[in-house]
DNA sequence: TATTGTTATACTCTATAACTATA
DNA sequence: TATAGTTATAGAGTATAACAATA
């Protein structure tokens, strides 16, 4: 007599939770010192890629944001009249703008990048500096597209 | 003559949005899953961790989520009326409920567990089996309160 | 005809505070 | 007095589609 398969039904821990579990407890200490900017977590990112990566179009900067266009569109608007970014028409298509940090936005990360760092930094010794490393390239292989999309 | 250290001033690579990114590219076939359910991404990560830990109480419930309470409230008030979960009143202490999957939740897990471990296995596939184990353990230790809190 | 970015709209979740009831 | 959960409310982001301008 065999047993019926399905014994208790317990599935797989889940991925898509445990990058979410951590990113709140890596972002917690970050959105507190977010109170100050008055900047939304979501504008925060934009300022933080842009500063990664320099000026790119909104298309792109949607991608590398994780936010869609037309969510990016507003807060472009909003973060142009703070002075937070600027964007610059491209001269051969003019469909494209070319996103870029303004002064405001750079003073905004100059300001906070002590604090960013410190925070980081925290996090590294708590949990060692190879694997804190091992683990970026492992979430950026994990993100990567699979290799011939592009 | 000592060269300024301050050479070019790019940041570390962000810990933060790499995780963030990982979840859309690990969430994206979930995503898709989940149009065929009618369910919030977040009312169907109530019905995992109900899955994963079993009932739980309500605040216990919000943290595993990372949602807060009151938005949980209001689904869980939907996700009752629909039978997707079930509440039943702490004998001895009042005020607390335990939350735990009804028939059209557990159903509703059953017919997408063959899809969702699917998606799992696809990327454990591309990522390893190993490292994926391993990623899983680094973001749960990442997400682990610091020892001694509680 | 396809692509870049915008506008419109409905909806959901976030976030904070004030509240009820139980302990 | 403190805690579990609820209600209220304002606001921001999500998601989809339709649109304008340009290529």
């Amino acid at each position: 007599m065999v047993k019926h398969p399905r014994v208790i039904h317990r599935r797989a821990r889940s991925l898509p939770i445990a990058l979410l579990r951590a990113r709140e407890t890596v972002m917690a200490p970050i959105r507190e010192m977010l109170l100050d900017t008055g900047l939304s977590e979501q504008k925060w990112r934009v300022l933080r890629v842009l500063d990664e990566s320099g000026p790119m179009e909104q298309t792109a900067l949607a991608r590398a944001t994780c936010l869609l266009l037309p969510s990016l569109t507003r807060m472009l608007q909003a973060m142009e009249d703070d002075r937070l970014i600027a964007r610059d028409q491209v001269a051969h298509d003019r469909r494209r703008y070319l996103v870029r940090l303004d002064a405001a936005g750079r003073g905004m990360l100059d300001r906070h990048a002590a604090r960013s760092e410190a925070i980081f930094a925290e996090l590294q010794e708590r949990f060692g500096d190879e694997r804190t490393e091992e683990l970026l390239d492992m979430l950026e292989e994990l993100a990567a597209p699979d290799p011939g999309s592009e």
